[in-house]
DNA sequence: TTGAAAGCGCTAACAT
DNA sequence: ATGTTAGCGCTTTCAA
C-alpha cells in the first residue's frame, strides 16, 4: 500500500496542512519543517494522490479528445499536435475511439465525466450531443467540423484551396471535372465540394459529383469501374481525399488508363504515400489543428476567453505531375 | 454547480447510500424507491462524480499508454487497438507521446499516478525507470521492446521474418547485402538486424551493415549518397524501416541507379506507401499487438495472472517487385 | 509559520 | 430494503 499524507505527517511530526503545504508551495513553508517533511516523504516513498487532489481541488487536470478513428495519416497527426501542447500544459489527455459507433454519445458523455474539457474531432457525434454538454459547462472546442453555435471552432480552409484547385484543372487543359467523394462522411468534405464546385463554375469547368460509399482505396477502384463503364472519361477527377484518389489511379492503370494523359486525377490531405504516387493533393497544417485546439481549449478551461472563438487554418496545393499538363 | 449525490437524495427522501444503490445495482432496491431515485436524478440532471467514485473505490478506471510518437503509421495503428479493447472493458485510456524527451520518465511516473495500469510502447524510457514502477506495484505491459524481468511482453516477431528475408534476397540472385538502420533507436531494429544476419551467413550471404543518424526518408536519402560514393552498390539493401527505404530508392533513382535492377531494396512495417512503391517488406500486426497489451493488461489489473507472460505475433514478408529478380 | 477541522462526492460496512 | 457512519487522500479556510 503507498503511503499517504497523513504517514508523512506523522513520520515528520507535522500537521497533514503541513504536509500539503511543503508539498505544493514549499516557500511556505519554514526550511527545517521543510527539511524534515522532504525527508519523510523520502524516506517512505510519499508521492500524493491524484485522485485526492483532484476530489479537494474539484478539477480533473485532464482533457479529452475525440476522433473517429487512428488508422489512416490524418486524424494521428492531429492528436499528435494535441498531446504535445496539452503536456505541455500540463494536463493528462484521455482519448477516445468513436468509430461511428451509434454509442458515440454515452461514450463521450462518459468521457466528460473524467475531464475538464474536450476536443472533438470531425465526424463523431451530433451537434446536439454537443449542445447538450456545452449547456451542461463543459468546455469545448470542435475541429474539423462545421461551428457549433457557442462552441470554440479550429479548422482547415477548404473552400477557398479547393476553388484554386479547380482552376489549376482548368489551367492544365480540362474541360469536365467530376468529384469524387462522400459528403455524408465528413463536412470536410461537403465544403470541398462546395469550393471545387464554384471554382468550376467560375472558370467554366463543366462539373459533376460521383458518391461512393467508403473514402479509402477501396472506395476509389469502384468509382474506377463506375467511371469505366461510362462513355467517356472526364478530364479530371477530384477525390475528396487521397487514399480515395490512389485506389482511383491504380484501378485506372490496371484498366489501361493513363494519368494524367487520358484523366487528370487529385486528392486531397498529402498523405506520405501521395508523394510516391506523384498525386496533385492539398496539404493540411494537421499538428496545427491539433495544438491550436489544445491552447483554445486550455483558455477556456482557465476562464480566459469569453467570446467563442472560430479559427480556420490556411491549407495549401500541392501540384504534382497527376494533374500535370506539362506530361501529358 | 452540477448536482451531487446529496441533493438527489433529498428531493428523493432517501439516504444517500440508497441513492448510491440505486445508480448502481438498481436490483437491489425496491421498485417504487427506484422510481423515486431515478425521477429525482433525472430531475436533478445528476452524474455521479467520477472523482468521488474513484476515491471512495481507489480505481481510476483508466489506463495509460506510452509511445515514442504518433506520426508515421505504425504506433497510430497500435494506439487504435489498444484503445478498441479497452474501451470494450470500460476503461478510459491516457495517452503519453515522450517524443525522445529526456523528461519521459517523469512525465511516465506522472501518468502512472492516474491510472490503474500501463501499456509502454517501443524507445521512451529506460528498464529501470519501468522497474521501478513495476516495483511499485503498478501494473505493467511492454510493446515492441525487450521482455524486462517480470514484466509482460508484446512483441511482434523480428528474428525469424528477418532471416526470411535474407534466404528470399539470396534466392532472388544477391551475393551480399547491406543492412541500413540504427539498433540504438529501437530495440526491435536490433533483432531484425540479428536475424538478417545470421540469415545471411546460414544461405552464404555477404553481410555487412551502414548506419543511419534518423530513420526516416531523410535518413534513406543521406544513406544512398553514401553508398553511391563507394566503388561498388551491393546487390541489397534490407533497410530497417519502410520510411528508410522509400527515401533510400528515391534518392537512388534520381542518382540514375535502377531498382531493383541494381540492387535490392526492402524495407519493414509495410505503411501504405510501400504498396505504390512496390516495396517489398514486412508486415506487423499493429492493431493486435495494441489489443494483446489491452488484454493483458486488464487481466493484471483484475489480478487474473500472476506469472508475467511474453506473446510474439508473427509478422510476414510481403515480397514486391524491389527485390523480384523476375523483373531485374 | 503551523494546526485543527471541515469538506470534496462518493462507496461500503454495519446496523436496523 | 434502507439508513448511519466512517472513510478514500487531499486542500483550504480559520485560528492560534
Amino acid at each position: 500500500m503507498a503511503s499517504t499524507i497523513r504517514d508523512v505527517a506523522r513520520s515528520a511530526g507535522v500537521s497533514i496542512a503541513t504536509v500539503s503545504r511543503a508539498m505544493r508551495e514549499p516557500s511556505i513553508v519554514s526550511v527545517e519543517t521543510l527539511r524534515r517533511v522532504r525527508a519523510a516523504a523520502d524516506e517512505l516513498d510519499y508521492t500524493p494522490s491524484q485522485l485526492g487532489r483532484q476530489l479537494a481541488e474539484r478539477r480533473h487536470g485532464a482533457n479529452g479528445i475525440v476522433f473517429p478513428d487512428l488508422s489512416g495519416p490524418y486524424y494521428g497527426e492531429v492528436v499528435v499536435g494535441y498531446e504535445d501542447v496539452a503536456s505541455e500544459l500540463g494536463r493528462a489527455v484521455l482519448i477516445l475511439a468513436t468509430h461511428g459507433r451509434p454509442a458515440a454519445r454515452e461514450m463521450i458523455t462518459r468521457l466528460a465525466g473524467r475531464c475538464d474539457g474536450l476536443v472533438v474531432l470531425g465526424h463523431t457525434v451530433s451537434d446536439e450531443a454537443l449542445l447538450e454538454l456545452a449547456e451542461r459547462g463543459v468546455p469545448l472546442v470542435t475541429v474539423a467540423r462545421p461551428p457549433v453555435a457557442g462552441v470554440d471552432s479550429v479548422a482547415a480552409e477548404n473552400h477557398r484551396t479547393a476553388f484554386a484547385l479547380a482552376t489549376h484543372l482548368a489551367d492544365s487543359g480540362a474541360r469536365s471535372v467530376v468529384f469524387l467523394g462522400n459528403p455524408d462522411r465528413s463536412p470536410d468534405v461537403t465544403e470541398r465540394r462546395a469550393g471545387l464546385f464554384a471554382g468550376a463554375r467560375e472558370v467554366g469547368l463543366e462539373v459533376s459529383e460521383l458518391r461512393v460509399e467508403t473514402m479509402d482505396e477501396q472506395g476509389g477502384a469502384v468509382a474506377a469501374e463506375h467511371l469505366c463503364q461510362q462513355p467517356a472519361l472526364p478530364d479530371a477527377i477530384a477525390c475528396a481525399n487521397d487514399e480515395l484518389a490512389l485506389g482511383l489511379m491504380t484501378a485506372l492503370r490496371e484498366r489501361g488508363v493513363v494519368v494524367p494523359r487520358d484523366v487528370l486525377v487529385t486528392g486531397w490531405d498529402d498523405v506520405m504515400a501521395a508523394r510516391y504516387a506523384e498525386l496533385t493533393t492539398v496539404r493540411q497544417p494537421l499538428r496545427d489543428l491539433g495544438a491550436t485546439a489544445a491552447r483554445f481549449l486550455d483558455d477556456l478551461i482557465a476562464g480566459r476567453r469569453a467570446e467563442p472563438r472560430i479559427e480556420v487554418l490556411p491549407t495549401e496545393l500541392i501540384v504534382r505531375s497527376s494533374s500535370s499538363p506539362r506530361e501529358r
